[in-house]
DNA sequence: GCATAAATTTAAGCCCGCTTAACTAAAAAG
DNA sequence: CTTTTTAGTTAAGCGGGCTTAAATTTATGC
């Protein structure tokens, strides 16, 4: 019983440093770019989904229709996303990420995984062996719980 | 050599996953309080600091006094901070989490720990005991980190 | 074909956070 | 003391996100 809650504990304090920590830092880093947190969001998205409709974005987001064509636009505007008709349906817009977007992404990124590097930097090859088989079951056990979902 | 690769890859995949998961429920959470982002985020950050005055707030999160003044005006009139004059100089005022502001504050993080808890409820005893380690190690790398900045 | 539904855009209007500038009050410096 | 600095508040105004409502264009059902 003393063993699960002392895992807890470490759960906990882990989180909330990393927490902190990397919320503080992504804040701070999208300001930077001179994009709005909700413009931002959406480059992420486009990132991880690549090409998508107007209304997957909505719907990610729960915001309207309206709303996401609005940032859309914006993001057209400033030339991080291409907006192109999808063919099969010529009502839907396909949305992705141009150049320039991919690049601010990837430095946004790259800035997220500096502070890991540096935290993990400090540990002896035992520990960084054992950090890293931990987040591969970490990763893991993720994708099994998005499976059920 | 491709060792240090496959370490890197480990800690990118659990940042990706993670960071992408959690930065988006907790968008979702602190929405459904009907506060806003800034709001909450003070008092976040009053969890964490106990109580502080405006200035602190305004240079943590990089905004001028008055947006300072204001947000936490708007959280006095909501009942979740107190706001007292500070005794040592009365320029100063000190605000500090009231016991409503307390209660949301411990459910927003409670949901932050159940997907973890969730996560790791389908690991083995072994593999939860390395996790936890693995944490640990982190944990005080975090902090050794923070002394040196 | 024609009516209806779906995907998106545009416009009007609200709320919010933020900034600057002006103001109040208290502390510190001389 | 008087001056200057510091802490905070208040007000005006800007820009942004969001919503609803109306409009547009294309697909679908019958």
């Amino acid at each position: 019983m003393t063993e699960s809650l002392q895992f807890s504990n470490s759960l906990r304090q882990w989180m909330d440093v990393f927490m902190h920590r990397s919320m503080r830092s992504w804040h701070f880093f999208v300001k930077s770019t001179g994009l709005t947190m909700p413009q931002f969001s959406i480059l992420m998205q486009l990132h991880y989904k690549g090409s998508c409709g107007m209304s997957d974005i909505s719907e990610h987001f729960d915001i309207s229709n309206a709303a996401a064509s609005q940032l859309a636009e914006k993001l057209v505007q400033g030339g991080y996303i291409e907006r192109d008709e999808d063919p099969n349906d010529r009502r839907a817009k396909q949305i992705q990420l141009t150049s320039k977007g991919r690049k601010l992404i990837e430095m946004g990124v790259n800035e997220r995984y500096r502070w890991m590097d540096d935290l993990t930097s400090k540990l002896s090859a035992e520990e960084k062996l054992q950090v890293a088989e931990s987040f591969k079951v970490l990763t893991e056990a993720a994708a099994q719980l998005e499976e059920k979902a």
